[in-house]
DNA sequence: CGGCCGTTTGAGTCACCTCAACCACGGTGG
DNA sequence: CCACCGTGGTTGAGGTGACTCAAACGGCCG
């Protein structure tokens, strides 16, 4: 979290923006000017290769960074995967403020070394797990992501409603499988009792303990 | 790279230690009060689950840094991959330094900018390429890893000997495979005469444009 | 020489992929 | 209001790339 002073200084050069979902917000090209925060969305940092194929790195939820301070080009694309509010300021400034400020630096530092960890967490499930395990732990991580907007302190006994922000096409590209796989270790999840679908977003996890279970993260 | 001031500063209060492969230098238990720098060999960064599974999420080469700063708990574990010669410095000390030091904060905070793209970088290998491809692209990044060393601007039609860092247990856990399927894609490799094996260690990459291409990292 | 370790090689299996049909839903236009 | 269609999701049948298990190899060392 920024602090309330860095806040308001950021704030009175910035500007706010929307996007609606499934728009580019950044490509792989050069000459971005501009870093963000992000208010309201999701956002998802896409690879991919020549022939295709993508796989998601990284998604942003509230309060996160958007943009690659010191470098003009970025190695990967930024789409919204829902409806996006942003607060945009200039690339140029930011980096200035880095300057000036050193506990925003340290700060953006902390935040920058955590997604590295959050990126070799996450090789070890690309590497590693099987399909249900990927499944398990990919709500899990979205429940924990999005869960502390709804109540601040609720713990494994509540029941987890959440709105999935990705579709299954998405799911599958950000756990390495085929949409089919996806859906299909949905549906055990669901007849297992682990979780309860609604419409194609909507799930509510009914064991989350049993859900952290089938991640692999537990023992046993 | 560090600058000499950095350098010399940083030296006094450091010491050089030396470490056989085979070795683990940092678990993930707390109280790791240390950081370092490579001065040779190769360290390997892995993590796992509590079943045995296990996987590598980085490899450092000399002149990278080892530690993480502000935090006494390190997410993951470092082990040696070869002989490893390491310049240690105290934690805390180096935190100091980076508040002192301006410039050094920035140099370590664009290193950790290009850990998080480097990660993302593999999520990609590991999510959506066949095992050729990982095996090929492995080749590719040791290789240009370990070339500057030898020769400053050796393209890609110079000959490339190259001594790789390691076993075939060890690139299967880098890459998401068993080993036996990075024996046969090896194999592979040198029936179509894209490089040539000598002992298990040694190989020389005869075709620096072929194994980019079946990287998947190139179109075509 | 004999045992050990890392690697190679082989044969058979399975988890996940591929291809393809089907379904549910929402929007659109007649 | 309903027929139409497009989109995203589910379900099924069959194929296959990588895994599993197992054996053999070759260098190293006692």
């Amino acid at each position: 979290m920024l602090s309330p002073e860095h806040l308001t200084k950021l704030n009175r050069h910035s500007h706010h923006k929307r996007y609606p979902v499934g728009q580019v917000i950044t490509g792989m090209s050069a000459g971005e000017d501009w870093c963000a925060t992000i208010v309201s969305g999701v956002i998802k940092l896409t690879n991919s290769l020549p022939d295709g194929r993508q796989q998601i790195v990284g998604l942003l939820f509230p309060a996160d960074f958007l943009g690659r301070p010191f470098k003009t080009t970025s190695p990967y694309a930024a789409e919204t995967a829902t409806d996006v509010e942003l607060c945009c300021f200039s690339r140029r400034y930011f980096e200035q403020l880095l300057v000036e400020q050193p506990d925003l630096k340290q700060l953006y530092l902390e935040r920058t070394l955590d997604q590295v960890d959050a990126a070799r967490e996450w090789m070890l499930l690309l590497g590693c797990k099987t399909a249900s395990e990927k499944v398990a732990a990919l709500l899990l991580m979205i429940a924990r992501r999005l869960g502390p907007t709804t109540c601040a302190a609720c713990s494994a006994h509540a029941v987890h409603n959440i709105e999935l922000p990705l579709s299954r096409t998405e799911m599958a590209e950000y756990l390495g499988l085929r949409l089919e796989t996806v859906s299909r270790q949905l549906n055990r999840l669901e007849a297992a009792g682990t979780i309860k679908r609604f419409d194609r977003r909507g799930i509510v996890i009914r064991d989350m303990r049993g859900l952290e279970k089938l991640s692999g993260e537990l023992p046993l």
